[in-house]
DNA sequence: CTCGTTATTGTAAAAACTTGCAATAAGGAT
DNA sequence: ATCCTTATTGCAAGTTTTTACAATAACGAG
């Protein structure tokens, strides 16, 4: 398997088509490690695919995300942030300092099956951000 | 206790102060008790304080999230809303209509723990909204 | 390989949200 | 009661995000 895993059948078997646009997006996040603003991802993204507007970065995150491919996450402001979507796994981070860890998912396995068979909702499995203070900015 | 329980001694035990604004923004929350926008609330504030402004809104929302008045949470839009804050409850959002459901916290309590011990974060106590598919949208 | 359907994009403009700064007013001190 | 300090507001302008719609291009069918 080459940098850019297929996912041109994945979206075709539903319907949808794999665009320069969806390429370049995906791209960008699978090189960058780590979750990014739209802006952020509109200013690498455009370096790949000249003339690529920001509406369709917007549009393209919140279509990968529907699918799948991208995982959206909340950044210390309030505001979206997305990256690639990978294993699984959730965030904790500092009220304070802003200062982020990983969660592996299966510590909030049990959770999401209480959560399910309680209120009879299905496939809850939205990725979810804590907020609370790291170790560093507890000794102030 | 009249209407307005009185947030003013709290706010400035911590050095701020409370004024019309801010009053008049918790009572719209007190009265409206499910989360609003903060253009709806801005709407409705406007009325009883004529002359309040949209960025003041925002910032007073900020600021009473900080201070634990009120309680943000994200729509399944993504988008920011708020409420009073009252008794601790989580949601759970139809990803496909929209329809919600509370959460009492005490079904999360022992994963805030278990959170806590093993990240070394602390005073975890954000609140969370989960998305999945509600029981009638999954006849469908 | 070419055509036709329609998902997707770019454009332009609007709506939502944020920021810097001077003017105002809350509330402690006199 | 009045003054002073400074937290907070309004204003005006900026940035971020969304929307409507016509133009474009992906890709299945012939």
């Amino acid at each position: 398997m080459s940098c850019s895993s297929d996912y041109a059948p994945q979206l075709r078997a539903r319907g949808f088509r794999m665009t320069l646009q969806r390429l370049a997006i995906l791209h960008v996040l699978r090189h960058e490690r780590t979750h990014l603003s739209p802006l952020e991802i509109y200013k690498k993204a455009l370096k790949e695919l000249p003339g690529l507007t920001e509406p369709t970065v917007y549009r393209t995150l919140e279509f990968l995300a529907d699918n799948g491919l991208v995982r959206p996450s909340y950044a210390v402001n309030g505001r979206l942030t997305y990256e690639i979507a990978g294993n699984d796994h959730h965030h904790v981070v500092c009220r304070n300092c802003g200062a982020e860890i990983k969660v592996e998912h299966t510590l909030l396995e049990s959770l999401y099956r209480l959560l399910e068979t309680t209120s009879g909702y299905r496939s809850i499995n939205s990725h979810v951000t804590f907020f609370g203070v790291c170790p560093e900015c507890q000794s102030s």
